[in-house]
Parts: structure tokens; sequence; C-alpha cells
DNA sequence: ATTATCTATAGATCTATAGATAATGC
DNA sequence: ATTATCTATAGATCTATAGATAATGC
């Protein structure tokens, strides 16, 4: 297990002990820095001492921090965007709250799953702001949407009167990523927890509580189509 | 209006056009820079020149950084955390949707009228994991379990049966944070979508829609009692 | 005397580029 | 030949300190 696979390219002054390639090294090792520190506060030259390359050796797999940051997020939130077709065709229609219930609940253990705590960076102001993260904001986009969507779908008629599609998938979403904030906190992600979660979600959408725990029941049946869908490229840490 | 009163101290090379006092002027152009370009990305160069001073000169008024930051961090949250004694005082007993609604909408209004966007920088993983900020840190944890106290015993008895009050806190009042997004994305915070923000945490405790509307009316008839009742030094922006 | 600024600068970064080098692969 | 690293470094920062200076206040 300790020898490598010899490569191409001159050794590094440290040697590699990932089998995980340079590039997703990187950017791992990214994620924990910009989690932990933030962003603008990592430096490339941490960045590269935690590979085990030299600072400048990065730029031959991104021209820039910007870009590391920008695949970090995009890898972030795709998932769980291209599960929200198959959802929508999955779940018998007229079970709205089962597919709402389905969707929180793959979004919080895709965020709770995650190597690190990557979410925590969504709200940074560098990201929110800044045009080299634009494709990451629409693919994000697409996820408030579809929360707004399917979360109208479901909700109570009072509730539906109320609010409108974009304001209520930004209301849920939002409310999903209290995931973040737990694991910044220490605090394991438990699936009762996970639940918790996905249940207030529900409320907020004013679906009744019987609907609630039918749509949670449910919602776990149809779960194991999605398990290990994607392959995790940054799953497997430097150990 | 332009003509500025002599004060002590070493003329600036660029005259003050504002009444607020140095210190005030630091943090205003501070958090105006730390919530659209981040903390670690704005420097202290910035913070001066935005200001109309000297970089050096900042570090008459703080020690460094950090300590700006610290002080932005406290005084947004401090508000709302001396008012709520008042708010648990104030409403009659029995009546615990109506405390909840109103320290939501206390809340949301001083996240949504503060003259920058500073809870976008609660999350920020600097702030999280740095000792420099345990007081900001301490007085959030009063203003979660504030909101854990006073949710679970608004919650319908579903929901109380499911959840403990630090965990229903961290939903409540991470759900409330929403208000930050929304500025972020330059949507203006009217009284009504205030309301369906306050509403949405009411429903995730399993309040019947109509209490909810009930706690709502009550909350409005209440909310006189605080306005306008801390002076708020940093209303007053650069003009 | 006190206050609030200024100028000047040391020392420590940090990002990105240029060009050399040591592997594998054909 | 291709790949993935290395060394060296330019140029641009950035933070914080030391000490001078120009006001007001007593």
């Amino acid at each position: 297990m300790t020898t490598r696979r010899p490569s191409p390219g001159r050794p590094r002054h440290i040697p590699s002990s990932s089998a995980a390639s340079p590039r997703d090294q990187v950017l791992d090792a990214a994620a924990e820095l910009f989690v932990t520190r933030g962003f603008a506060a990592t430096s490339t030259r941490e960045i590269a001492e935690r590979v085990g390359i030299r600072q400048a050796s990065l730029y031959y797999h991104f021209a820039g921090k910007d870009e590391i940051l920008a695949e970090l997020l995009q890898r972030s939130v795709r998932p769980t965007v291209d599960k929200v077709a198959k959802i929508e065709a999955l779940v018998p229609p007229e079970t709205h709250a089962t597919a709402l219930y389905l969707l929180a609940l793959i979004d919080i253990r895709t965020l709770a799953d995650a190597p690190h705590n990557v979410g925590i960076l969504y709200a940074q102001s560098d990201v929110t702001n800044s045009e080299v993260y634009a494709e990451f904001q629409h693919t994000r986009r697409e996820l408030v949407d579809a929360y707004g969507r399917i979360g109208l779908r479901a909700a109570s008629a009072e509730v539906a009167a109320d609010i409108d599609a974009s304001e209520l998938g930004e209301m849920l979403m939002h409310s999903i990523e209290v995931v973040t904030d737990i694991r910044n906190a220490g605090t394991t992600m438990t699936p009762q927890r996970a639940n918790r979660i996905a249940d207030a979600v529900l409320r907020m959408c004013g679906v009744p509580g019987k609907v609630i725990a039918a749509a949670a029941s449910a919602a776990y049946e149809l779960l194991a189509e999605f398990h290990h869908e994607t392959g995790c490229p940054l799953a497997e840490s430097t150990i």
C-alpha cells in the first residue's frame, strides 16, 4: 500500500502519499484550508505545502487561486442539481411532499458528507460578487429554482397563496444550509438530525405533520436509487 | 452644513465630511469594504483611503484589522440580544407565538436596516475559528439560546417532542439570516417580505396558521415599544 | 497637555512568470 | 516527446511601528 506506481514528470520533493490525481490533491488541500482559514487568508504557498509540492507548481494545474475555488464550488452543488430531474421523474405525481423531502435529504447529505465543509464558502463576499464564479452562481440558481418549484407544489394552499416560487426557494435552500453551521460547530450530522432539518423545511411549506411523516418514509424508500450515483473524486483524502 | 466644527488633532490630508466620530467613520468604511470584498481581502490602506486618512492613522483608533471586525460583529448582534429580556417580559404569558414573532421581526429589521450587510460576515471562516471574536460568538450564542427557548415554548407538541432547544434555536436563527442573502442579491426588504420570513419561522415550529396570523398582529402592536430604542451610531453614513 | 493626525519605513509577505530538470512513454 | 515537477525571482503588495507635527483645550 505504501509503494507508489511511478508516474511521468519530475518527482516531488516530498513523494506523494495519495493515489488521487495531483489536481484532486490540490483541490482537497485547498478545500480544507479555504474552509478553516478562509479563501483570501489562504496563500498558494500553504496549499502547495499541504500537497507536498512547491508553490509555483500549482500553476501547472490551475491558472490561479480563483480557479481552484471556482471548481470546488461547482463540484459541491453540481451533484445535487444533477439529481433534480431524476427526483421529479421518480416521485409519483401528486406526492410532491415526498419529492421535496427527497431533495432536502439528498442536499443535506451532500453538504454533510463532503470531505470538507465547502458549503461555508457560498456566502463569502469574494464569491458572491466576482465574475469568476458566475458558473457556480448559475448552477446554484438552478437549485434555488428547483426548491421553489418543488416546494410550491408541496405547499399548503395558505402558503402557496402568500409566497412566490423564487422567494420560497431562497428560504428553503438557505434553511437547508444550516448543515454548514452545524458542521462548523463540530457537531456530527446524524441521520436523525438530517430528518429533523428536512421535517422543518416541509413544515416551512405548511405541510401537515402526518403528510411529512409519510413523505419521510417514502423518500427513504427512494433514496437507495441515488446511492453512490456519482463518482466522488474528493472523497479520498490524503491518508 | 458644509463647515466642520474644528476639533483637536492634526488636520486630515482630506478634511472630514462627516460629523461622526473618527472611530465610527473607520467602522463604517470597514463595514462596507468587508461586506463587499471580504475581510481578508480588504487592506487597511483601502479602509483608510475611504475615510480620508493615511493607513497608519488607523492604528490610533484600533490595534488592528481584527479589532475593527470584532466591534462590527458585536454591534450587529448586541441590539437584538439586548431586547430579548424585554420581549420575554412584555409579551403576555401563554402567548409564546407572539414573543417568537416579535423576536423574529426585530432581528430581521436589525439585519435589514443596518447600514451595511454585516450579517454576511458571521459565517466567514476567519471569524468562526479565531479567538479574537470570542466575545461576539458568546453574544451570538445568547441569541441562539433565546431563539431555542422562545421557539420551544411556541412550538406544537409534535415539534417540541422531537427537537431540543439548542438545535431548534440554531435552525430558527439560521433561517432568519436569509435576510443577509436577500440583501446581498440586491433585493430590497419590504415589510411584507419580513412578515413572510417571520411566518415561515413560526411554521417551522409547527405553529398553526391562525395562531401565526394572530401573533403577527399582536407583535406589530408591541413593536412600537422598540422603535429607536438604541442609538445607532453607524446609521449616519458619510454624506 | 492632549488629541489626532502625518511621513517614512522595516520586514514580511504573496502571486505569477521564466526557464531548467527529471521522470515516463513511444 | 510529454508530463509534472523544480529553482529562482520580479514586482507588488501589506501590516505595524517610530517619531514628527498641527490642531484644540486649559
